[in-house]
DNA sequence: ATTTAGTAGTGTAAAAAAAACACTTTATAA
DNA sequence: TTATAAAGTGTTTTTTTTACACTACTAAAT
């Protein structure tokens, strides 16, 4: 079948910009890049590349995020597509926001340093080129909604963890105190946690019990859902 | 600030595909074109069309589905951007699906027939071509979700109803029965329902008392959302 | 050796929300 | 007048959510 292509005349460039979210005692962070190239030179923005031929829109988002994270097995999910004519000045360029979420402490610190990113708690990041301010907001609603509505952690945190620390990183994604044993029998009524035998003294004296996620149930839930409501 | 264009190599196109969902009696429908055009002649598919160079996404999906029912106040979401390299036989072209709710009795007739446009009821629908069926389905999901966070069927019903058709309403975005008492118990919480002096005797010898929506409340609670959980 | 300080860990009762459930009313047509 | 078919209406039970306060543990300071 031999066809004909569509007119050629409205091919439009296509960037993807990816929100990359970590957690660590701080709090939430994302990591943004400082520009060395026009428009917007020393400025913040999001990491961000064009899309190729020859790659669907995943493997774009992937491919951007190993070249500065170094990390392939990553969380990531399609945003939005951002598409105000003016948005960039250079030239028209539509912009599909994918957001990440990694292990603070797994990713390649040279990588990031050599692209002069940095992580930035959500409350003192600065001002954003383009539209970025208005992809992390979208961002971090769609993370709020997903947190409450499927098991999340698994990727923010590191492979051993305080039941302290997912509590907190659940209230810097909520943005609210919640109370210390409610959080606890709620998160052990989904039966994705698994108690270890270890404590990690860092934060207290007494210690305190290390967790790790059953794989198995916590992707269980991921599929199925569940309802935070907390 | 005289600003170099970025390389040309790897603009694409941009199509924008539609999901129109309508409710009737019948149940929850979707809106379908039979295609006058190569490639994939004479099969189903949404209706879609290019970006233009001076509009944004938004404005092009209100274009097309302009175009096809008359209709300019629409409700209307982004869906997804749907980017498979071999997704459109011609050409790379990516498609960002959105998805509308419209009231089945207010779209222009005459349009949908110029445009050899049909509705059908959603497990009644043909296949689709190129990856549309997969956004219908995504739509189908979003849909629910949304039926259960925000009030919906302002968009989808006539400007009076009944209890009834909006409990069917309901039941076919949820795909599930519900209990009349519960579910008019639920709506009625959220105070968002005027009951008229009306009534509708299409359905029953006894008639049923038609509603409307509270349009001020209504768009409250689209802001503030409600846990419908039913 | 004792005290102090700081975080970890634990359960129950009250309130709110959701689910289950069945009979009466009404108007028309037979 | 009777049969029919959908409309309308509340209460109880169960489940979920919220509110709430004390003891346990260890290391460091005295």
């Amino acid at each position: 079948m031999a066809l004909n292509k569509y007119s050629n005349t409205d091919k439009i460039l296509l960037a993807v910009d990816c929100i990359i979210f970590g957690f660590d005692k701080g709090g939430l962070k994302i990591l943004l890049i400082k520009r060395d190239f026009e428009p917007e030179l020393g400025k913040w923005s999001l990491m961000g590349g064009f899309l190729k031929e020859d790659e669907n829109l995943d493997e774009a988002a992937i491919r951007i995020l190993q070249q500065l994270t170094g990390l392939r097995t990553i969380y990531m999910e399609q945003l939005y597509t951002f598409s105000k004519v003016d948005r960039d000045p250079v030239e028209r360029t539509l912009s599909v926001a994918y957001y990440a979420l990694i292990d603070i402490e797994m990713h390649d610190e040279e990588l990031i340093e050599n692209n002069s990113a940095q992580w930035f708690s959500l409350d003192k990041a600065p001002d954003l080129i383009f539209d970025h301010n208005q992809m992390v907001e979208k961002a971090m609603a769609r993370l709020k909604r997903r947190a409450l509505s499927k098991p999340i952690g698994f990727e923010l945190l590191p492979s051993k963890f305080t039941m302290r620390q997912l509590q907190k990183l659940y209230e810097s994604i909520l943005n609210k105190k919640l109370d210390k044993r409610n959080f606890i029998n709620k998160i052990n009524s989904f039966g994705i946690l698994v108690r270890l035998d270890e404590k990690d003294t860092h934060e207290s004296k007494k210690g305190a019990y290390l967790y790790t996620f059953d794989k198995e149930k916590y992707d269980e839930k991921v599929l199925e859902g569940f309802n935070f409501k907390i």
